[in-house]
DNA sequence: CAAGAGATTCTC
DNA sequence: AGAATCTCTTGC
C-alpha cells in the first residue's frame, strides 16, 4: 500500500491557491543543510505560456562551501557565480552536453552554497510534464533526476541567477505535504567523485519517485 | 534487470 | 579533460 498516493486535493490545485502558500523569504535564511532537508514535500511550482506545472520534492542534495563536490569549491568564477548570491537565488548549470539542473542558493550571500533538486512527485500538471517528456514512457521516471525535473516543469535556463523570492517570478516553492519525521532519510549523493563519503543527500523514503531507490 | 557506453557542449 | 545526467543497447 503506497501512502504517498495522490489525493484528491491535488487535482484540484490552482495557481491562484498555490501562489498564497508561496514558501515565505525567511524560509531560505537558514543553514543549507537544514534547507535541504525542509524543501522536502514542498511544492515546486513552475508556470510558463503553455501552463502550470507543480512537482513535490521529494529528493535533494546540499553542496556546501568547503565541500569538494560543489561547484563553488574553488572559489567564484563566471559559471558558479549565481551560487555566492542572496539565498533564493536560482543557480541552473549545463551539464553533460545536453542537460540542465536546478538548484536554490542557500546560505549567507557571498559564501557559494546550495541545494540541487533531484527529483520530484508529479502534482499538477502531470499532462503537460508528460507531454515535455516525450521520450519517458515510465509513469514514475517523468521527473525522477535533477535534469529529467527540469524538463518535465519547463524550467527555462535563463532564469539563471534571478531570485526565486520576486513575486513575478515564474518558479517558485510553496507548502506541500506535511511530512512525517521517520519520512526523511540521508544519504551520500549521486553522481559525483569527490566528496562521496558526505551524507548529504536528502530524500523521502519509500516515494517512488526518488532518482535512484538503491541509494 | 544490471551494466556500459554514447550523446554533446560548456567550463576551467 | 571531465562533468551534481539520461537514454538506449547489450548481455545475463
Amino acid at each position: 500500500m503506497n501512502t504517498d498516493a495522490p489525493s484528491l486535493s491535488r487535482h484540484t490545485l490552482n495557481l491562484k491557491e498555490i501562489k498564497a502558500d508561496r514558501l515565505p523569504d525567511n524560509f531560505f535564511k537558514k543553514d543549507t543543510l537544514a534547507l535541504a532537508r525542509d524543501l522536502l514535500g514542498k511544492y515546486l511550482v513552475s508556470t510558463t505560456s503553455e501552463g502550470t506545472a507543480v512537482g513535490k520534492i521529494v529528493e535533494t542534495e546540499a553542496y556546501l562551501t568547503e565541500d569538494p563536490a560543489s561547484h563553488a569549491f574553488h572559489g567564484q568564477t563566471k559559471r558558479n557565480a549565481p551560487m555566492f548570491q542572496d539565498p533564493g537565488t536560482i543557480y541552473i548549470y549545463f551539464i553533460y552536453g545536453n542537460h540542465y539542473c536546478f538548484n536554490v542558493v542557500s546560505g549567507k550571500r557571498g559564501i557559494g552554497e546550495a541545494v540541487l533538486i533531484r527529483a520530484v512527485e508529479p502534482v499538477s500538471g502531470v499532462e503537460l510534464m508528460e507531454k515535455r517528456r516525450k521520450r519517458c514512457t515510465k509513469q514514475d521516471q517523468i521527473s525522477n533526476g535533477p535534469a529529467k525535473l527540469v524538463q518535465a516543469l519547463g524550467i527555462d535556463p535563463s532564469l539563471n541567477n534571478q531570485s526565486l523570492l520576486s513575486q513575478e517570478s515564474p518558479l517558485f516553492f510553496a507548502f506541500g505535504d506535511e511530512l512525517a519525521p521517520g519520512k526523511i532519510a540521508q544519504s551520500p549523493r549521486i553522481g559525483i567523485s569527490k566528496g562521496k563519503g558526505l551524507p548529504y543527500r536528502f530524500y523521502i523514503i519509500a516515494n517512488p519517485y526518488i532518482s535512484n531507490k538503491k541509494h
